[in-house]
DNA sequence: ATAGCATCTGTAGTAGCTACAGATGCAAGG
DNA sequence: CCTTGCATCTGTAGCTACTACAGATGCTAT
């Protein structure tokens, strides 16, 4: 892991494995704009100082969250203005409970029919299969 | 929807209609190899038959459990082998649940998490944002 | 015959990466 | 100082599962 007290900056490989983000996605970051482009060594290197690092994190955590890129994109603006309110990021919190709530109620429902599809399955070795059945029926 | 006792060939805009899958992606399911090349009119479009239609609601609702075209290619190819068993197609859909809990239990987390950096957020005007501050940590 | 919707092929775009190829950078050992 | 060898560089193509065109035909009803 990084350690802050030795140095203040950071090839790519470094910040990747402390991050836990590979090295190609942080580039492609930097590409689409949501990373800054970070300092170079003079050979061209790549040289990543700590709030750059805190930002990537940032990226990831809200990744976790199962924020769109888009949406994250949204966010550091946000944030890189200055001037949010932490009303405005607790409403985009609250919106993406409601995101995860929907898909968790969705997966349950798919739960739920696989579940009864396999109920019906007697497990015979015959090709006569109630789940491809249930899952032709036009 | 399609009425099966006045004809038994379509064309792809109705069997689109009748299955809720775009015409794009009927295409494109058989440039894919999962649909069959169906017979086609002197002018060069698309009839389906009804065990075309048959099958095309099998990918939708597979699709809609949770499968990807890889994992129902393989349920297809073990139907159109014909040897296939119901033990194998049950213990298919079986790790399909066991998929579709795990991505709820990451849902379930994600939700807690969001909750919990919500709760701390006092909504007040300033910058300062525990929301975001969570998301940041090094 | 013609109007006008349906369908055709082929290509390019979307999200969010991942995986190369082929060329350099850079640090440590001899 | 030189070499070895891993780290990094750029740029492009690939992945999943579609979606969205453009421009050219097919088909059907009047």
């Amino acid at each position: 892991m990084l350690d802050f007290t030795k140095s203040r900056e950071f090839p790519i490989g470094a910040v990747s494995e402390h991050t836990e983000v590979h090295i190609e996605t942080i580039r492609y970051y930097e590409k689409i704009g949501i990373m800054p482009k970070p300092e170079r060594t003079r050979g061209g290197n790549r040289v990543y100082d700590v709030e750059q690092v805190r930002r990537l994190n940032f990226i990831k955590r809200s990744r976790e969250m199962g924020f769109s890129l888009n949406e994250i994109r949204e966010l550091l603006e946000l944030v890189d203005g200055g001037d949010f309110t932490c009303g405005e990021v607790h409403a985009i919190a609250l919106r993406q409970i409601g995101n995860v709530r929907a898909k968790v109620k969705n997966l349950r429902r798919m739960e739920r029919v696989l579940k009864e599809m396999a109920a019906e399955c007697d497990r015979g070795i015959v090709p006569e299969c109630p789940i491809v059945d249930a899952l032709s029926v036009i």
